[in-house]
DNA sequence: ATGACGCTAGTGTAGCGA
């Protein structure tokens, strides 16, 4: 019996997705993900490039907002099957921030949490609150017996080992303690953070910003994450980020981030 | 401290988010 070839499973923050559509495509064609989390649309949901991503071979479910925002979720070969659309705990809350499917045998949640800056301010305040609520929501999530993969920008900087250098960014929300409090809570529900838990102590960045040749420099953050509960950590094979993506023109600012899972039985 | 991007309204360019 020929041993089954890996689920991969990846979160990008496009920053556009019709900007950025070629990008995309070019990805999916070479890295071929079972999975894809997109996050920044930054599209209403009549724009979301549909049918050139449905004749790569993917299956889509979209939650756009025009501007800024919007999450998907991708599936190779077969149709995402939704199971939840926005956050539960605000009804006022109208961003486009969490989308949620059934795929290939996982629940997939696709995050964009709020970036949080300027801080201190409303911004901020906007950013722990939504954090409240996803923590609280994920704790039903973690001891699922269903495997369940949350994946997207957290817009978090877990550690000062997550950042090339924290000095410049001590104010940014990214780095604040209470952010970084809520990702240990998140964590401590019993989530395996997988790109950690495969690179050990080596550095690994997801995000370099436009600014003062940050990718040239190889100056990133790790902010794009992939929380696994306990019914699927047992399966993590291997962890990366496609940082070639990064590297074409006219890039997104993150690169498509990763995990292998060896398939059911 | 600085500053790059995409998107919007709306045709030239500034504001917003990040």
């Amino acid at each position: 019996m020929p041993a089954r070839k890996p689920l991969k499973v990846a979160t990008f923050n496009i920053n556009g997705v019709r900007t950025r559509l070629a990008s995309l495509l070019a990805w999916l064609e070479r890295e071929a993900p079972d999975i894809v989390c997109l996050q920044e649309l930054k599209a209403p949901d009549e724009a979301f490039p549909v049918e050139p991503i449905r004749d790569a071979g993917y299956g889509a479910i979209w939650h756009g907002q025009r501007s800024w925002n919007g999450v998907a979720i991708l599936a190779r070969g077969a149709d995402p099957l939704e199971s939840r659309r926005g956050l539960p705990g605000d009804p006022k809350d109208t961003q486009s921030r969490y989308l949620e499917a059934a795929a290939h045998g996982l629940i997939v949640g696709c995050l964009y949490l709020p970036n949080g800056n300027p801080q201190p301010g409303p911004k901020f305040d906007y950013k722990l609150a939504w954090f409240d609520r996803f923590i609280e929501y994920a704790q039903g999530l973690v001891e699922s017996e269903h495997p369940v993969v949350l994946a997207g920008d957290y817009n978090v900087v877990p550690t000062d080992e997550d950042i090339y250098n924290p000095r410049s960014w001590r104010k940014d929300a990214l780095l604040q303690p209470e952010s970084r409090a809520r990702y240990a809570d998140l964590l401590a529900q019993g989530w395996t953070d997988s790109l950690r838990q495969q690179f050990g102590e080596e550095r690994v960045y997801t995000f370099w910003d436009y600014f003062r040749q940050h990718w040239e420099r190889n100056s990133g953050l790790r902010i794009d994450h992939l929380l696994l509960n306990r019914a699927l950590a047992p399966r993590l094979k291997e962890a990366g980020v496609d940082r070639w993506v990064r590297g074409l023109p006219h890039p997104s600012d993150h690169a498509p981030t990763w995990v292998s899972l060896a398939r059911e039985r």
